[in-house]
DNA sequence: AATATAAGTTAGTTGAGACTATATTTTGAT
DNA sequence: ATCAAAATATAGTCTCAACTAACTTATATT
């Protein structure tokens, strides 16, 4: 029912934030080492290993002991979804005056479960609302007066 | 940091899950059973009475042997708050024609991750998109593009 | 080339939260 | 009041994903 656009399986929630973290590793410095990996989830290094052989074993990455990690075709492709909704969802926040920090939480959850016509429906609004100032503003003002 | 407004110590997601079913089931039935919170959350009966174990132990119902189960006032604040995401959040999509159907594993994702200003940034929107029919019908295509 | 340090791995444990199978208790019908 | 059925509880197991402690490999400095 519920099936994703892209009929990826995808990984589980916590795999989906270790592909998201290794891909923009990858991307920033050229490659992903487990220590970082860990550091930037806030989690300790011996988890990432463990984790990282699961899902080498799940084909979303290929490790090999010692060297690095890479992501696989699969485990790409998932990542750079993810990616693409935390960027679309930090856009759209971030029309509000919410910065990137202070809603990290949220879009860490939202992320792993908007399906593909919410995604849209987002970025449809947040067109709009670049383009309708006046309208965005009296959104801000409803929310600072929610706060 | 993310401090949330009403300073309640949230349950885990899965708590809050059981939570909102349970209050929906008192306000609807009277009472909540053990097997109809099972099947609204697609579980098995036991491990419903494993979770309710927990959840008594850490204050957020009460609980007693064969006898029902009702909320505390701390469950009772995290199940209302839950609930009023949930409704929220089903108003805005419904904007867009989504039924509450076809978004129900997205919203029962992102009703555990919203802070407050996001909310209230939702619920902003959802009023002024309810007064303006013509901006809605421009992003309402958008989403038809996309999908 | 030797060795200190940084990075990575292994082993073993924990807790959440699900499961099945098996009791036990409550309830409703006779 | 009894007894079958429905509801609930217990026991034991499983997986995921984290942890610490201890060990191994890689690297960098001299």
């Amino acid at each position: 029912m519920s099936k994703a656009i892209t009929p990826t399986l995808r990984g589980t929630r916590a795999q989906e934030d270790y592909l998201e973290q290794i891909l923009t590793l990858i991307e920033n410095k050229g490659y992903a080492r487990v220590v970082d990996i860990a550091h930037n989830l806030g989690i300790a290094q011996a988890s990432v290993t463990g984790m990282i052989q699961r899902m080498d074993a799940d084909g979303l990455v290929a490790y090999e002991k010692y060297r690095g990690v890479i992501l696989t075709e699969a485990g790409e492709e998932i990542a750079r979804e993810i990616v693409r909704r935390h960027e679309s969802l930090v856009e759209f926040f971030a029309l509000f005056g919410l910065d990137e920090h202070s809603i990290y939480d949220d879009i860490e959850g939202i992320e792993h479960h908007m399906s593909q016509p919410i995604l849209a429906a987002i970025q449809a609004l947040t067109g709009e609302l670049e383009r309708q100032p006046a309208l965005l503003e009296r959104v801000k003002k409803k929310i600072a007066g929610c706060a």
